[in-house]
DNA sequence: TTCAGTGCAAATGCTTTGCATAATG
DNA sequence: CATTATGCAAAGCATTTGCACTGAA
């Protein structure tokens, strides 16, 4: 059987709402349900163009304040790859993972390293510090765009 | 013999600056002599502060753009700890290291540690990735403020 | 004297907020 | 019907840029 991560997510996320006796509304379904089917860590205005070639129109505002419930829902995790605005993902029942960033493209490809997770919180141990969360990002080229830069010197 | 770290970096950037017939100015050296002996990853707002108190003074663009200057020839690293700001640091001569970012008072420390940095080119190498370059960052509560915690529980 | 730097103010770009109106439960 | 959401436009903020003036070499 297929998990349904996506409508797994709408239910936690409407019983979130419910739970709090705030309202289900048109908009806070659109923006969920498109952040919880991207695959590419969309930002908000990859969002917003999401839904216009969806035939919706959510305002900015909204798409905002919908993330920011989403987060503190625990749904939707946001990061900072520096490229001047955050980029969000689905908070799905995997094991935690982190980012490379392509610097040619601003593909984002995830990946996971039990090791690393293991060792980060025994490194803020070792210096006194009480380990909340982290971050890792790797950036460089990706493998498509490595492949170009070596296609475009063979001619 | 204590390594004069601020004055070697000093040196190198007047070379950087003659190199391209760049002129010294007075602006350059008081921003570049505050990040080179600052010691807490400041900001351009700490960097001003700092200024105003040793009563000198400099204009917000010029900061920005000696900064600028000073990561282009490599002897500042620039920081983005997700605060809305970034943070500033000299490039001294120690190997890597990473951070870790104390959640209640902002205090940044460093940390090197050999196996994270072999593994995360080993990571990016597996995922097709060339590895430019990484950040690591660990969030949590710092000693201190872990005491202080600690301290008014007790009463 | 020439070429680049400086500082101010205005512009930017993402994100947040105020407020009148609209929709949910 | 009471309460909260929505959307627009305006405000915020760190950072960048345009431009007349100043200073370094």
């Amino acid at each position: 059987m297929p998990s349904d991560e996506p409508a797994a997510l709408t239910e936690r996320f409407h019983r979130y709402l419910r739970d709090r006796r705030l309202p289900v509304t048109r908009q806070r379904d659109l923006v969920a349900e498109t952040v919880f089917r991207a695959a590419d860590h969309p930002s908000v205005e990859g969002i917003e163009r999401n839904l216009r070639a969806a035939g919706a129109e959510v305002g900015t505002a909204t798409v905002y304040r919908t993330l920011e419930l989403l987060e503190a829902a625990g749904l939707v995790r946001s990061h900072d790859f520096g490229e001047g605005y955050r980029r969000y993902e689905p908070v799905t029942g995997d094991s935690d993972h982190e980012h490379l960033v392509c610097l040619r493209c601003g593909r984002v490809i995830e990946f996971a390293n039990e090791r690393l997770e293991r060792m980060l919180p025994v490194i803020a141990d070792e210096h006194g510090f009480q380990h909340a969360y982290h971050r890792v990002e790797i950036y460089g080229t990706c493998q498509d765009c490595r492949r170009r830069d070596v296609g475009a010197l063979g001619r």
